[in-house]
DNA sequence: GCCAGGCGTATACCG
DNA sequence: ACCGGTATACGCCTGGCG
């Protein structure tokens, strides 16, 4: 039968390589136009790295690296170019290699050259240098010419097949559908965490995006469980599996209790094993493993992040409380086993209503940055800041710099003014639009537009920034001003066309991610520019950003006088004002054309209350809600008893008009609160302190409470890695508060100090706002307590 | 021996 | 493994003190 060519279209999925037959070759997983599941096999795409000679030397350079090619076998082609870098142009020497896993080994050879200045790019994975080679991005279209396989790789695909030509990036509406399977597994451990090499699987619940639910229940031997999970998801095929802590838990215990049992697990469109691959994400060879909890994690409104309040944050089905120590009382009680399954049913319906919110917004900053899919959420932000810029790079024929280890030297940030503490009426809070980017953009602050002491020329023009006196190019444009105002201009349009838009229009959420995406990446590009891990690091760059943003508040605060506004606070691009329309009006006006930025009324509240504390606030927006802002009520390591309180003494300090009243209600409140808590009259969760474990534990220098209740946790077989969350209260008896903490379940109310609760977390919390009204401790407790605290 | 005050460590927040 | 600025709690040490 003859081969035939023809054009595919695909969206691409997934990307590896093989290096097979002394050839290397790149894997395009993906999904055709007509919905068919495709492997494109891309040969002959050799990677390389670039050779920075001694500019006067280029020619010679050429000749030795010609000369060494005996040794360095795998070089199949050199070939000098002209490329930029830091914006300056260069004749480098473009180096091919066969076997990309050569490329550092030669570059470090070449480097010790005494013409060679430095080698770039031999430090970038072979598939993503593919991809920004080529402008191939995962989550998006391409088409090309291909001619199908019939004898290739063994791949769970409806067809194989042998690219002809580089893939080009075609535009289409939208995304294909994808066929995605949500799964949660459950372990049984009486001792702690369950370890794969001892405890079983004994339910693993799954459902897909065509609303199939399936769950695997273990009848004794949880070989079958396994077995069933993993012929399930060949059967059905999905090409996103989403879970919930799945790389950092789920998919390596899968992978390891069926080691143990000797099962195949092999969930892989290869029948190849999952692998931990860059980021430290788990691969699914042809699918895209998705873990939702990679995302949550950016999320800062959720202080825990369990699927139960990732769920009820998203708005979707949350399942009922069962807690990881509690599984073996339901596997072990016939009666209770079946609640136990329906919890691992809602809990995959959890994740795949969570997986509907998120899954937009990750194909969208997938293709933007250019990680693909299963890492992109495992990538921290540097990282997707980096790639995106190193795709831009590659479009303007820049270099990409190489990682270097520097010294971590800090520098001055942004001001934060003084708050006037009390309660005021009717604030605006004036804001600065995308500051630093907009600061960057306007001075053209950059790394190659950077021009340091020594290189500074009279014929040249410059911005200067204050204070720091780093001087910048005025031209031509630098990388970071055209990169940012893409980013900001393309985050404008799509937000323009969104009012358009039905916020129910699969178009309108498509473009919602996209400009979350955008918002991201937009953000994070300051932080980017001061991390000494950045690539693209000049120190200046970024202490200069932030001395314009420095100079540009000051300037607003004292137009913002001049005009007779009353300031109340301000902090780094925003000043909060006394609300007073037509003089609001005319200094926004007025600042605009001064500072050549843009300022806008971000919000006006009704009421607002401001301690002595800055970045600490609360204020009643027009809509009625309460916004808080620093305070214990927004911060997760103060229990539920302490940040409640506070929050009901916002509302009656900002809901009531006489402020007096106001004061009155407030304390009665917090006095009936105290009584009942000392009864013990609250939940117990509301006396849980949760804190997070930073660094392994043997690495804290100082004693704490949460640090004792990790260690008894430890003691007690739970495995606590940096990223978690203890959760742990006070109990009665002497010492130390770090001597009396517990893990929450190891303990009682009963056993609990309140009146470590009442002294310590609930009256703080009351008083951080109270104090400002004159109230005091001796006001919260009662007559007689409050006598005894007087004398 | 007790304790107030200062300092260091730790965490989580703001923009 | 994104920046600096900030608040706050608790442990621990130290100097003053009949």
């Amino acid at each position: 039968m003859p081969f035939y060519r023809m054009k595919l279209v695909f969206w691409l999925l997934d990307i590896n390589y093989e290096f097979a037959d002394s050839e290397p070759e790149i894997r395009l997983w993906g999904i055709s136009e007509e919905g068919r599941r495709v492997l494109v096999i891309h040969r002959g795409f050799y990677s390389y790295f670039y050779v920075v000679p001694k500019q006067d030397m280029v020619q010679e350079t050429m000749e030795k690296i010609e000369n060494m090619r005996g040794r360095l076998s795998q070089i199949v082609g050199t070939e000098i170019v002209e490329r930029k870098y830091f914006g300056k142009p260069l004749k480098v020497i473009k180096v091919v290699c066969k076997d990309p896993a050569v490329l550092e080994d030669y570059a470090k050879k070449i480097s010790k050259l005494e013409q060679v200045e430095r080698c770039l790019e031999y430090d970038i994975r072979y598939s993503m240098k593919y991809m920004v080679d080529n402008e191939v991005s995962p989550c998006s279209w391409h088409e090309l010419e291909v001619e199908e396989v019939k004898e290739g790789p063994n791949a769970q695909v409806d067809a194989v097949y042998l690219a002809k030509e580089v893939p080009r990036k075609v535009e289409r509406e939208s995304s294909p559908e994808l066929r995605v399977l949500a799964f949660y597994p459950i372990y049984y451990s009486k001792r702690g965490s369950p370890k794969p090499e001892r405890d079983p699987v004994i339910m693993i619940a799954t459902l897909n995006s065509s609303g199939e639910a399936k769950i695997f229940v273990s009848n004794g031997d949880d070989s079958e469980v396994i077995r069933g999970f993993t012929e399930y998801v060949r059967e059905y095929d999905p090409d996103v599996i989403v879970g919930f802590e799945s790389n950092q838990k789920h998919l390596l215990y899968l992978k390891e209790r069926s080691k143990t049992l000797g099962v195949d697990f092999s969930i892989t469109r290869t029948g190849t094993e999952i692998h931990t691959s860059a980021y430290g994400h788990i691969s699914i060879t042809g699918r895209a493993n998705v873990d939702l909890y990679d995302f949550v994690e950016d999320i800062a409104a959720i202080k825990l992040k369990t699927l139960e309040n990732v769920a009820e944050y998203f708005g979707v089905e949350r399942p009922r409380r069962i807690r990881e120590y509690e599984i073996p009382s339901y596997w072990d009680d016939p009666s209770k086993r079946k609640e136990l399954k329906e919890y691992a049913a809602e809990c995959s319906r959890s994740i795949m209503g969570v997986a509907s919110s998120i899954l937009d917004f990750a194909i969208q900053l997938s293709e933007l940055v250019g990680i693909p899919l299963d890492h992109v959420g495992t990538a921290a932000v540097g990282f997707k800041v980096e790639w995106y810029l190193i795709k831009e790079a590659h479009k303007r024929g820049e270099l990409v710099p190489e990682r270097v280890e520097r010294p971590y030297r800090p520098y001055p940030g942004a001001i934060v003014l003084e708050p006037k503490p009390g309660r005021h009426e009717k604030i605006a809070v004036l804001d600065f639009k995308s500051m630093y980017p907009s600061i960057m953009i306007a001075y053209n602050v950059s790394p190659d537009t950077y021009v340091p002491p020594e290189e500074i020329k009279e014929s040249e023009d410059y911005y200067i920034a204050p204070e720091v006196n780093h001087a910048f190019r005025k031209e031509p444009p630098g990388f970071y001003k055209e990169v940012l105002s893409e980013l900001l201009k393309a985050r404008n349009q799509i937000r323009e066309k969104l009012k358009s838009l039905d916020p129910e229009s699969p178009e309108y959420r498509a473009l919602d991610a996209r400009q979350k995406a955008l918002k991201v990446i937009a953000n994070a590009s300051y932080g980017y520019s001061g991390w000494i891990g950045a690539r693209w690091y000049i120190k200046p760059v970024a202490e200069a950003t932030t001395a314009w943003g420095r100079a540009t508040i000051r300037q607003t605060i004292s137009i913002a006088k001049e005009m007779g506004l009353e300031l109340i606070y301000g902090d780094t691009d925003s000043i909060f004002v006394k609300y007073e329309p037509d003089k609001v009006k005319s200094f926004l006006k007025s600042v605009g054309e001064k500072l050549r930025m843009e300022i806008k009324v971000d919000k006006v509240y009704e009421r607002v209350i401001f301690t002595e504390a800055k970045k600490r606030y609360a204020g009643l927006l027009p809509d009625g809600r309460l916004d808080v802002v620093g305070l214990e009520v927004v911060r997760g390591d103060w229990p539920d008893v302490a940040r409640k309180v506070q929050r009901r003494v916002l509302e009656i300090m900002l809901r009531e008009e006489d402020l007096e009243r106001a004061k009155q209600d407030a304390i009665s409140y917090v006095r009936e609160f105290i009584s009942e808590l000392r009864e013990g009259k609250v939940p117990y969760d509301d006396l849980i302190i949760w804190k997070e474990i930073t660094r392994p534990i043997e690495e804290y220098k100082a004693r704490g409470a949460h640090i004792e209740a990790a260690k008894m946790m430890i003691e007690a077989g739970w495995e606590l890695e940096p990223g978690d969350k203890v959760g742990f209260v006070i109990l009665k008896g002497e010492g130390k508060l770090y001597q009396r903490a517990s893990p929450y379940f190891m303990a009682s109310i009963e056993d609990v100090d309140l009146e470590y609760y009442v002294r310590n977390q609930v009256i703080p919390a009351a008083l951080r706002i109270l104090s400002v009204f004159g109230v005091k401790e001796e006001d919260l407790l009662s007559e007689r307590e409050g006598l005894m605290a007087f004398l």
